[in-house]
DNA sequence: CGGCGTCGGTGTATCGTTTTACCACTCGAA
DNA sequence: TTCGAGTGGTAAAACGATACACCGACGCCG
């Protein structure tokens, strides 16, 4: 059916050896016109290698698995379309898997695609362990971390991420410029790392505003590890509990764009306003922020180039720069969900 | 490094082939001792088959391509994760594919899915021409389709689809009866299948309703063929034009979600409020569409069980029911982005 | 009693590529 | 003259699973 480099040999009246030695670039071991000759029988006879012989022959295969909590979720979404994107540059395809945050399930897809001969994964796993991720670099995995920052591990893991408390800072930052003074934080119930991360620049902004960090204003949690289809649904419960309670927050900072989206929509259940009453800041800059209404305040991760920088890292020789990371700065994006504290001061 | 067939054959003091008879499921083959004895040195020495040797041999391979117009937007996410998850229960991985409606890609992605051994695909497209697709169902490439109804070619195209036509009209009686007249179709320029099908069933119910469908209140277009990254600005712009005309639209009709969303941010640009002076309705229902303010009335398609029927055919013998397509009943979901004619008509 | 079909398996070629070893030959230096 | 090191290439053995042909033993029927 297809055509198989013993009939590209054939047209070029070489051996299939030296076929392959073209293919893979083993220019030194045949003349330069034993080469071209080879070259125009691929050309004339549209030859393509066979992945599966290669990949059995050789135990490696062009594909990179990458593992995400849920692609549902347009933040994810739209990073994946950016891995895709870069991957097949250097002809790798993506194997999409969708951990929902599930650890037996993200333990199973490496165990999956190791035993296919996937050799690299970009792993987007907020789960705070990283015990199982161990197992698969010593076995020689070459893996990538998104959003792990801290995280080194015996082998050290590659992690490229925003600066999150940097990014925390900023939005808090902003708020409290604009006056206020109550400042909550809204977030899963995951114990996810950029969580903590993204809490603590919060907690560092405050405090040096001097202001107290009121443990009732941190909500995380509600729902249970589903965190990404219904982190809005958490974040609008969040805003409903924290608005109706005796010492309500004047401006929310919410660990992505999607728990702002539904913070937004507890504020409006509870009959305020986003951006008048309340000020509402996200974390992502998903292509949605600027949408939705009123359009979201929101800090930027630079998608686009951290994906590039992903791919780059787990395509190139991953055994060269192992352990090394790499920190993104985040951006304030300001829009129309913040706004200066209202003259009347709600109790 | 890796269990081979061989390892467990020794162990099960049998031959590869009857190894190999129980992993493809031949108990006719044997003694159900030695099977039960087979499978417990599986058990015992995890082994697990090696794909790409299986691939060589047999010229299949246990994934799945699926190719999207986009996974970040959220309605191809959602929908990619569905697949997943379904394909995942029958062990078949699953390959992402973004188009991005550029039909030299999707060709070339065919191309690729095909040199790989790749036989199974899932298309959404909606590219008008199917040309190129006939060429890999004639090769012998399973494929269905998603949102191409009535598009059957030759040899003919399986389809799933929800009733565009129907979801339409639902959508177009629910602004009738809210008392509208003067009704806009809003959706972008790419001459989809399922936008001539939704535009179909525009015309028909207003036509039913005797009302004309002015040319003017049409509006499919804007930007270049990207028409999902910026389908929301594009709706964005079609509001801002449609309202500052000299009749503007009380009620308008979106292809899809995202335009909607679009829309709804165009009519707050030129000072109008959704709900209240300008009914808007989506279609797809994702899972923003209950987030956003208003809360969007749309056209739900039934997403899960579309997905289930696509995988379920494209693995289950492809060849039974060429040609067979599947058609949902789309579901109308009231909620905030529709409302009476305003009292006070604007002109 | 001879022939034939079925049962429960096994032996072996094969898929298409890579890789290791090796070849014949030439040229230069010792 | 002989040894050694390139040059430009080839032959053949893997890689791990599958499928086809075939095998001996047994039972049954005419």
């Amino acid at each position: 059916m297809a055509v198989t480099i013993q009939q590209v040999a054939r047209a070029a009246r070489v051996s299939p050896s030296t076929v392959s030695n073209v293919l893979n670039g083993r220019d030194s071991r045949m003349l330069p016109a034993t080469r071209v000759r080879v070259e125009e029988a691929i050309a004339a006879l549209g030859y393509r290698p066979n992945r599966a012989a290669r990949q059995l022959r050789t135990g490696r295969i062009q594909m990179l698995g990458l593992v995400v909590p849920s692609v549902a979720n347009p933040f994810w979404g739209a990073f994946a379309q950016h891995v895709e994107s870069v991957a097949l540059r250097s002809d790798f395809r993506v194997l999409l898997c969708n951990s929902e945050r599930d650890p037996a399930r993200e333990s199973e897809y490496l165990e999956e695609l190791w035993a296919d001969g996937v050799g690299s994964v970009l792993l987007c796993s907020s789960l705070p362990s990283i015990a199982h991720v161990e197992t698969f670099l010593r076995r020689g995995m070459t893996i990538v971390a998104f959003d792990r920052t801290g995280q080194l591990g015996d082998p050290p893991l590659t992690n490229i991420s925003v600066d999150n408390s940097l990014g925390a800072q900023l939005a808090t930052n902003h708020l409290l410029e604009l006056g206020h003074r109550r400042l909550a934080f809204v977030s899963g119930t995951v114990a996810s790392v950029n969580r903590q991360e993204r809490l603590h620049g919060f907690r560092r902004a405050l405090d040096r505003a001097g202001l107290p960090a009121e443990a009732a204003l941190v909500r995380c949690g509600g729902n249970g590890r589903d965190g990404d289809r219904d982190a809005a649904a958490a974040g609008r419960a969040a805003a409903r509990e924290l608005l109706g309670a005796a010492s309500a927050p004047t401006a929310i900072v919410a660990n992505n764009d999607m728990f702002a989206i539904g913070v937004c929509a507890g504020v409006r259940d509870v009959g305020l306003e986003v951006g008048r009453d309340i000020s509402v800041v996200g974390f992502d800059d998903i292509a949605l922020a600027d949408l939705t209404f009123p359009a979201l305040t929101t800090v930027r991760q630079p998608l686009p180039e951290m994906a590039a920088a992903t791919v780059e890292y787990l395509l190139g020789s991953g055994a060269t720069g192992v352990g090394r990371s790499v920190l993104m700065r985040p951006e304030l994006v300001v829009r129309a969900s913040t706004g200066p504290l209202a003259r009347t001061v709600r109790q």
